[in-house]
DNA sequence: TATTTTTGTGAACTTTTAGTGAAAATTTTT
DNA sequence: AAAAATTTTCACTAAAAGTTCACAAAAATA
């Protein structure tokens, strides 16, 4: 279960993040200002922080500094207004994300769920039966046996395998891997996709069409 | 294109949003109040509301149930005052996002792309007894088992399932679906409805026929 | 009940889409 | 600069999907 910490000095910006938070199943710890908020780190194995930068006694960016000498973990910055905005943009030390008041409980909610999937997603291969993709290596094996394909075909692959059992329409896979700025046919994707069948051999069919939109990386777990 | 409303009594706020939403090449349809926004709403197929809560004749709250009477359109609310703030975090029922004037428009601008991104994004499926259908990997499941549909089908089901409980009347579903350059025979509806319906088996009947007007997906809670 | 309106449906017909091989264009390597 | 590899375009085909239509069935109305 997901530890949450989050350090606001108002009780009812807290009460209201964390009514938010249970219905997510998320275990909450508050804390009304910095020291109190390193304390919780040092004892508890919190997974992401909310923490707001103007609070009296330790301010959030002392606090936040503090708490990555303890121990690296995710942050959600708040700024009071959005005049701050600004200068949080210049202050650039592994901030996950950052939220001006007065946000929307939703909003955050989004925001917790992307930063952690984020942060636990730095996978090194990739392995299904006999099929092992390897991306520090770079490379392909199917029945232990490399085989080689193009940059493109590559890029498509560890895509796809990124995005799993998620339909991907031509477009998002073009501005993904092409670039906003190709202007080309978008049934180029179709050739490619063709030939990264090809090269798949028995493990073509892991490429399902998605008809009207796309393809998608089917894994059935 | 991205088509969105705004709704507020002052006209200079609503020409600034709309300046502001102009560069980013949305296409804004503005309103005074209440009544004009209902209007609107039922004749474009609008994507995005920003409603203004202080308003004289139908105030914002009121227009905001109406609407959700008649589709489910992500709306970002205005309120005054920050003092309203404590008043927005109580009420829930399904706004996107909300400001305080006076805002800055260019956060008015990152969060209507927020809204748009996430509520394309955030129903990540939806499930009733043993249908499912899971919107990223684009497949409808009942009893486990996956059934498959035409992309027609798929896209009227998850238009009914985004406005459950809601009828949809045939013009309705032909300018969401098939976009305003249709010009075919609205009966083609019922063909497609026809199909979605044997699809569905068992669930056939959440599709239940209004009649002289079009269709609706109901649910009972 | 008779008549009219509206919806359900099977089948014929039309259009759209994806798979594919080949060739042209581009980039990289030799 | 030539050769090789890769990427892109393109045209053709088969399959899938979409549309229309006529008649049956059902509901509303007179």
């Amino acid at each position: 279960m997901l530890k949450i910490l989050i350090v606001d000095d108002e009780k009812l910006i807290r009460e209201v993040i964390k009514e938010y938070c249970e219905v997510e199943n998320y275990q909450v710890f508050e804390a009304e200002d910095g020291n109190y908020a390193l304390d919780i780190v040092r004892n508890n194995d919190i997974n992401l922080i909310v923490l707001d930068i103007m609070m009296p006694k330790l301010d959030g960016y002392s606090t936040y500094k503090e708490i990555k000498k303890i121990r690296n973990i995710p942050t959600i910055l708040l700024s009071a207004r959005s005049e701050e905005y600004d200068k949080l943009l210049g202050f650039e030390l592994g901030i996950d994300d950052y939220m001006t008041k007065p946000f929307s409980p939703k909003e955050l909610i989004a925001r917790i769920k992307a930063v952690t999937k984020r942060s636990n997603k730095e996978i090194e291969s990739f392995i299904y039966k006999t099929l092992k993709v390897d991306f520090l290596a770079h490379t392909i094996e199917i029945d232990n046996k490399e085989i080689k394909v193009t940059p493109k075909e590559y890029e498509i692959l560890t895509y796809f395998i990124k995005n799993k059992n998620i339909a991907i329409s031509r477009e998002q896979l073009l501005s993904a891997i092409w670039g906003y700025d190709f202007f080309g046919d978008d049934r180029t994707i179709d050739t490619h996709i063709k030939m990264l069948r090809n090269n798949l051999g028995k493990y073509r069919d892991l490429i399902v069409t998605v008809r009207a939109l796309g393809y998608k990386f089917e894994i059935k777990d």
